[in-house]
DNA sequence: GTCCAGGCCAGAC
DNA sequence: GTCTGGCCTGGA
């Protein structure tokens, strides 16, 4: 793997392990629209177009095959100091699915499938805010939403394909929203109370984010579930996408489809599967939950089939 | 019109 | 601690 940058885009060369789509569209990031055949993106402060350059593209890039773009991404500077985290850079992915490969049949086809899945590493606020909405909602819903919180508080940094893209507010920006804007105007529906309550127990600091990271999973687990609208899985959601916790594991619907199809015999408590998670998967459930979920929800793995 | 989706909360036991 | 019902919204 090479990163260069060249008129403030850059590429990342000869690296397989780096699918957009397997990437954005696993349910892990709200900020992105396709756009073509790439991904306009909000990310930190920053606006990109990511996308794998075509067969011809790539030939100007002498024998390097899988190469891709993050257009508007900024400089080697920017990539070091933002990109090469945000994007998981440091992890060997390749090594990492060789390893979940061995443990089983299903995490092997899980793997070969998830070709190109990173967890991003992101924002812990915006997880907050962005999870608590995820609760019993589908993802075009949530990335609305967000993307109207977002133009409320949020700053301008961008405009491409005729839309303004905005950032992620900060605390003290959230902290403006009423429940009646992100009713009315966000659609966030009955979650609204939740949000408003969760951005000032932060700013009172009645949760601390810092004291959050510092702390080990199981009590930043529990502290995180002291926030309105913050259950066990949300929770699981902001520790793994938002601070880096390679165990947390999210259950959800299609968590407890693929259990039940593989690993488990008919369990419907989510805090059993939780436990089964852990046991099996270890330090790297949420790892290992990433592959499983991405390909049981895009084989539909466990849903009955009609007629 | 009915159903339900990538859960949480409150109340009951 | 475990289980149940209700819940905004919008697309099928």
């Amino acid at each position: 793997m090479e990163v260069i940058s060249k008129n403030n885009d850059i590429y990342i060369l000869d690296e397989k392990e780096f699918v957009p789509k397997n990437i954005f569209e696993n349910g892990q990031a709200f900020r992105w629209d396709k756009v073509n055949n790439g991904y306009n993106i909000v990310a930190g402060k920053y606006f990109a177009h990511v996308r794998k350059l075509n067969e011809s593209e790539v030939k100007s890039f002498g024998n390097y095959k899988d190469v891709v773009i993050i257009e508007n991404g900024g400089t080697l500077d920017d990539y070091e100091s933002f990109w090469r985290n945000y994007f998981d850079m440091d992890r060997d992915y390749f090594k990492l699915r060789k390893s979940f490969m061995e443990m089983d049949d299903n995490l092997r086809k899980a793997c070969e499938f998830g070709v190109g899945l990173r967890v991003l590493k992101q924002d812990l606020l915006e997880m907050i805010i962005s999870f608590i909405i995820s609760a019993n909602n589908q993802i075009p819903r949530i990335k609305s939403s967000i993307e109207k919180i977002c133009e409320l508080v949020g700053d301008k940094i961008y405009s491409r394909d005729g839309k303004d893209y905005y950032a992620f507010p900060s605390l003290e920006q959230l902290s403006n929203l009423t429940e009646e804007v992100l009713t009315d105007y966000a659609r966030v529906g009955y979650r609204a109370k939740y949000l408003v309550n969760t951005i000032k127990m932060l700013k009172d600091n009645e949760v601390s984010l810092d004291k959050v990271r510092l702390l080990p999973y199981e009590e930043a687990h529990k502290e995180l579930c002291k926030l309105q609208g913050v259950g066990p899985k949300v929770a699981d959601c902001i520790l793994l996408f938002g601070d880096s916790r390679d165990e947390a594991f999210p259950v959800d619907t299609w968590v407890i489809k693929f259990m039940n199809e593989y690993y488990v015999d008919n369990v419907k408590s989510m805090k059993k599967i939780k436990k089964a998670g852990a046991k099996i998967f270890k330090d790297k459930a949420g790892l290992a939950q990433q592959y499983l979920f991405f390909y049981a929800r895009e084989n539909k793995v466990g849903v009955k089939k009609r007629g």
